[in-house]
DNA sequence: ACCTGAACACCGTTCAAGT
DNA sequence: ACCTGAACACCGTTCAAGT
């Protein structure tokens, strides 16, 4: 997360203004994410905040895209894969998951990038391969490792992301909400009986829940 | 929600320039999304396809965000939800499912919308019910089977989308390609020796497994 | 009631020009 | 080599003004 070592150059001649750098437009435009939400991830802004012109961006970075790709990544540095030595395959798996879940509630910006960005970065491969780790000592290998891998990482994604959705408040969610509520009972009967379990959000036993169905479902399918 | 009605109107005067509906505007909407990809869902160019400006639009439709759920569930409607009478629940469960991304195949623009707006509207909301049904029919209801769809639905959506990242040719996938190519063995030997699985789509075989596990992992979980 | 022009406040990206 | 100003080609949304 933080590059204590820089701190150390301190140049006399600039008073505050660190030279550009791709770190540090990553980690600026990270904070943007953090407190201006997805819009704030823009050029311009990025520009701004590091009180340049945004064309001085691009020599450090070839797009927006890719800049993305780097945010997501920096952003995933702040989880913690629990030690191997501790607990159960199974447990140690839940657990990094989570944590991976607890990274994307925190700066929800996130969780769209991990929605819709491809994680190429060394915090993103560190974490399939610990999952990939853990299945294996769960004797899932192979094609079911692999295709599994996805499955479990998705559905992290998508919980925040859902969650970040709702939680905005000019979004679609009043839309969801009242939609549910006038639901037509006679078309959609089940759906209707259902809605307070779909709406809620239903937290970390949900979440869980979701976690050990794929799990379970894996394990099933390979016996 | 149609309002069909408006079809029988038809006065001479106008040559070929329909006037301005929220149906029409939905409709060019999605062609636009169609022939252009993502970016060509937006305002200005829906209001140059109708020829006229983009301030027109908002006298129908609240904003881009609403504009969007209208086009999804509009896109939803090509697809066939099986006639119940004829297979087994899960037979009918998973054509309704592969029905499902088969329309986010055709126009990926829309496996986008489905995977970042909320979806209201009849179409969205057929299929959840549809969905609902079958799994009753299996035996799966209350707490299993609202969280469950989230999760069934959730998974074709990402399919498509994951595709439709991987056909951009400009997009990151050349990075992540060339990134698992370069996969530091030593560092990732997991990763490094499945990446053929990974990266390969899988196609139908694939799509067909991460049902069974999240179908397989419900079916468990209650018991 | 419906439509429009023009404006406001933004975007990403490029490129010639400066130091 | 690095940075910048200015421009290009776009955005969504609003609003006074027209018919």
């Amino acid at each position: 997360m933080d590059k204590p070592t820089r701190t150390i150059i301190s140049r006399r001649s600039r008073p505050a203004k660190e030279p550009l750098s791709k770190e540090l437009i990553i980690k600026t435009a990270l904070e943007l994410l953090k407190s201006e939400g997805p819009s704030g991830l823009s050029m311009r802004k990025i520009a701004k905040a590091l009180d340049t012109g945004p064309s001085s961006l691009y020599v450090y970075v070839t797009n927006l895209q890719e800049l993305s790709a780097y945010v997501l990544d920096h952003g995933l540095g702040k989880m913690a894969l629990p030690d191997v030595q501790e607990g159960s395959w199974k447990t140690n798996l839940f657990d990094a998951l989570n944590s991976y879940l607890m990274v994307l509630y925190e700066t929800p910006g996130i969780a769209e990038l991990a929605l819709t960005t491809i994680p190429v970065g060394p915090h993103s491969l560190a974490l399939t391969e610990y999952i990939l780790e853990r299945l294996h000592e769960g004797g899932i290998r192979s094609t079911s490792a692999a295709w599994g891998v996805d499955l479990l990482l998705l559905y992290p994604a998508s919980v925040a992301f859902e969650q970040a959705s709702r939680n905005q408040k000019g979004s679609p969610l009043h839309a969801l909400t009242a939609s549910y509520q006038t639901l037509d009972a006679s078309r959609y009967p089940l759906l209707a009986g259902l809605k307070d379990e779909m709406t809620s959000s239903g937290g970390k036993e949900r979440f869980h829940w979701g976690l050990e169905v794929i799990l379970q479902g894996i394990l099933n399918k390979q016996d």
